[in-house]
DNA sequence: GTTAGCATGTAAGGAGTTACATGATTTT
DNA sequence: AAAATCATGTAACTCCTTACATGCTAAC
């Protein structure tokens, strides 16, 4: 029933609760940045989320009194507030990192799509080297498959359709086969790294930092 | 209630049959060109906002008996087949052109979004040149916002955040520069085109037919 | 002292999808 | 005669949004 519903959200939810614990609504800032990009995640969704991630034992929730020790970052923005009322801070539970490591793995047809290519990709940084190319693979072809369909569409209603409507395919083609040559570009490059260091699973890629 | 559910369809549906009548399956092909563009929209989707507009009185069904008179192109691939059962070609009535003049003159924020901006320039051939341009204008304000977000998104991040989700971020400000300047072409040939001909409204430009 | 931002939540509903159920016609 | 494609529909469910409801704290 209720098992794998917010199934984007929830790698990206753990993902971000991974990286360090906060509360819900600088959780959905975050994930406005993360997930499909831009769009902003509402708390009505967000929430619900969040207290079935609670009942299912991959998140905990904390009264946020003295900022969980270890984490205390000197820019931390909004300092604790006499730790009154029902401000909550969620971290990773020990079954939550199970969990998201499980969800890392999966680079099946569901990460080739836009919404799941967009988290998936966001946290390659964790992810295990063979499961980034696989992904990276299929969200290519993917898009090969949706190239094909608009050249066929273009091909087949020639005439049939007024100028705008091909101007729009037009473009949409263009920003497909750009996507493409990107993505052919981060193959290339996650084929090199993996040729330089056979054994690797875990990398984070010391190249790339440069702008 | 179900007053404007279907918000974007119907725009979609409308304009299709204003151009040929045809039955559910053949709209539901051409939907997948126009709106979203690739997406397909599924018959649990299509039918029951069928039914609405049939039930509103904007569409007609015909039981498909010798294809609708004048409109017997020499191409149609599949010819009636004897009109026995329930084919049933949709066509639009005379409300059904009047609310899709309404819709087509509506330049508001839902014609900005990425759904409604692609319906609404697929059928831009029939749009008042004065709305066109405010279509137009209002999209790329939206990538602007969009844009300054990423950029944003770029600066307050910085280190934070590993090289994946910067290069997604760098990614998607490249696609939606991309978009900007597209608009921007768009919009100046419109410009253009309405200083050569003052009171035009109906326009289908004459330029743009060649590849 | 009021506006803006931080913070948490719920109820209802919108816009779709998948899976199901059915059957004719055309192609292989 | 089997498989693909044409054709129409329904029920259940998914994921998410909007609008509502509440209240604290920081900045102007």
């Amino acid at each position: 029933m209720g098992r794998n519903r917010f199934a984007v959200l929830e790698l990206a939810v753990l993902g971000l609760l991974h990286r360090t614990p906060m509360h819900g609504y600088e959780l959905r800032k975050q994930l406005t940045n993360v997930l499909g990009m831009f769009r902003a995640l509402s708390y009505g969704s967000l929430y619900p989320c969040l207290h079935e991630l609670l009942a299912a034992g991959l998140i905990a929730e904390e009264h946020d009194e003295a900022e969980t020790a270890e984490t205390a970052r000197p820019s931390s923005p909004a300092r604790p507030r006499s730790g009154r009322r029902s401000l909550k801070v969620y971290r990773l539970t020990a079954d939550g990192k199970e969990r998201l490591q499980e969800l890392l793995g999966e680079g099946g047809p569901a990460a080739w799509d836009d919404d799941g290519f967009g988290v998936h990709f966001a946290f390659f940084g964790q992810t295990r080297a063979d499961v980034r190319l696989r992904i990276l693979e299929g969200r290519r072809s993917r898009l090969e498959d949706r190239m094909e369909s608009i050249r066929a569409a273009l091909t087949r209603t020639r005439e049939r359709v007024d100028s705008y409507t091909l101007e729009l395919h037009r473009h949409g083609l263009e920003s497909v086969e750009r996507e493409v040559r990107w993505l052919n570009e981060l193959i290339a490059s996650e084929r090199q790294v993996a040729s330089e260091r056979p054994a690797d699973g875990q990398a984070n890629p010391s190249d790339k930092e440069s702008t």
